[in-house]
DNA sequence: ATGAAAGCGCTAACAC
DNA sequence: GTGTTAGCGCTTTCAT
């Protein structure tokens, strides 16, 4: 990079000293008007701007957000950083991004480098393997706000963002019910994220409500395309196969439509598919996924917020957490 | 943040100087083996990190990486980010991520807050509003390295990376042409991004080749979900409709299935359809979309490759900017 | 083998 | 109204 103008640059061509500088550009009362336009007009034409490292190292605080998310490429998270981006934007902060790719080991990296880039505060949503949250509580110990989103953990003093979980579920399955379904399954997310937990108990409910017995071996752990194909192709398979699926994301949703098809199966006559994310592949798919809408982009701009809320609070005296729930939609689409 | 422990603090308990500690820190041939090893010990006792904002001052560098970028929630963008920060990591930087949610107003706020971050380098795929392009010039004019990548242009001394879009194109169309299709339509990007004149210029010379006539009347500005729609809709009903289309993205082309579905024709019997990107819901549409594989993993990794490469290479006398090409690759599917 | 001092760019308490 | 000075955390000459 090229040697950039510096306040003492200014100073010198403008025979002053670096303080009367840095005080006329930030309109200090205490400056001539005189001096004042004169610093400013030469800083325009020299196209002066404060360096931010220097100001970073004085005022320790970087006007920076450190990311730590499982997959950029997983529509609902990218919806959620567009979210975040925009919050970060308007109040002028960056976002640094690192992927854990789910993780554990490269998570407990990207804590390490939130730390060394010392962001102001982290939003975190962590990943499938994670089940020791050690490497948060040194960004809690060293006063580091920690916003958690969508996969949260209560095991930590921090703040939280989640989607109505247990209620999508519940809107979910009771639709599916109320479309006739009495066999229904349900594809999991890893009980120790508490998405899974909360889904599945939305799903036990909705049975219960309408007095379904629940089954065990109605309930798989099948969170992603392939896996979810793979475990729709069996038990698609048995005699008395489901009649309903709920799916814990829209691609594992889809993954059962496209076995169905392939089993000569027809959704919804034969059998009835609800997602939960609501992603343009829902809205693509054939039939058009029904599906519990999740509004990634204003759970990232919540949890930008809270963040936020946090980094201008000081006072750290009587630290309450707090959990922020986004209502979620269900959207009935022809899958129902 | 809590008050991070420093160089000074383990000077003091040890009795040394600064200087002695940073050696000692970084293994300095001339410190002793005893106060090496003790240093160490207590540094890392007390859990001593080195403030990279101090030594970003130092050394007015940050080993950040800016990424500035049309949509974030796009499918082959966020597979960029992703080998992006793949290959960031690996090389210990960290990425900065910028929306220009396809407005030159933001792009060009964008350009600024990097500069402010004073990032180490730039990658850029500019909106497609974006036709002056004086504010990357002003990255150039810093001197920081500029990397263009999928949106790209030539009138900038800068490295490019962008996708065989002609070869992509060319093949798409000229599969069209040899599964039959004769009145082949495009759904075109903007012609001001060189992707969009690169791929209209794969469609027109594959025409050539098989001696069909070019037709201003079948090529169409229609790069998103809607519009594409619209326009499908609007050409399908024609008395003399295309039967075949080659759209230039993923979405644009399963607009083209849906509006035909919902028009009683079939896909592939009464026209057939070429998407270009490879996006997950390339392979999960009904049916399933042939389509150009852009690799945007590949392209993510390619283009962040470059960019440290530059930040390495310190002589900047005789600059030779470098354009990549990424090779593409037909993926057939149904839908053709 | 270790220490003192300067400096990266900026701000603010303290002079005058 | 403006200048002097110290300091944020670190490295690196230059002494010793």
């Amino acid at each position: 990079m090229k040697r950039q103008i510096t306040i003492k640059d200014i100073a010198i061509k403008l025979g002053l000293s670096t303080s009367t500088v840095s005080r006329a550009l930030k309109d200090h009362p205490d400056i001539s008007p005189k001096t004042r336009t004169a610093v400013k007009e030469l800083a325009g034409l020299l196209g002066y701007r404060p360096n931010r490292i220097a100001l970073n190292l004085r005022n320790n605080s970087t006007r920076t957000i450190g990311l730590i998310i499982p997959e950029i490429e997983h529509y609902f998270f990218s919806a959620i950083i567009n979210g975040i981006e925009e919050i970060a934007y308007k109040n002028d902060y960056s976002v640094m991004v690192f992927q854990s790719n789910e993780s554990y080991k490269r998570e407990v990296i990207n804590t390490q480098a939130v730390l060394t880039n010392r962001v102001d505060g982290v939003l975190v949503s962590f990943s499938k393997e994670t089940s020791d949250f050690s490497h948060f509580q040194k960004l809690i110990d060293n006063e580091i706000p920690v916003v958690f989103f969508d996969r949260t953990t209560e095991e930590l003093p921090a703040d939280q963002v989640v989607a109505d979980d247990y209620q999508g579920a519940f809107m979910a399955v009771n639709h599916l019910i109320e479309k006739g379904c009495r066999r229904i399954a349900h594809f999991a997310a890893p009980q120790n994220l508490q998405i899974g937990k909360s889904r599945l108990s939305g799903y036990h409910d909705a049975l219960l409500k309408h007095n379904i017995h629940f089954r065990h071996d109605l309930v798989h752990l099948a969170d992603t395309y392939d896996s979810a194909k793979k475990t729709a192709h069996d038990i698609l398979r048995r005699p008395e196969a489901p009649d309903g699926f709920f799916a814990v994301n829209d691609m594992s949703a889809i993954a059962i439509i496209k076995a169905a098809r392939e089993l000569g199966k027809r959704v919804p006559e034969d059998i009835k598919v609800v997602g939960f994310e609501n992603s343009k592949s829902a809205a693509i798919s054939e039939p058009e996924l029904t599906t519990v809408d999740q509004f990634g982009f204003d759970l990232g701009r919540e949890a930008c917020l809270m963040l936020l809320k946090r980094l201008k609070s000081t006072d750290e005296t009587d630290f309450k957490p707090v959990k922020k729930v986004i209502k979620t939609k269900l959207v009935v689409r022809s899958s129902t």
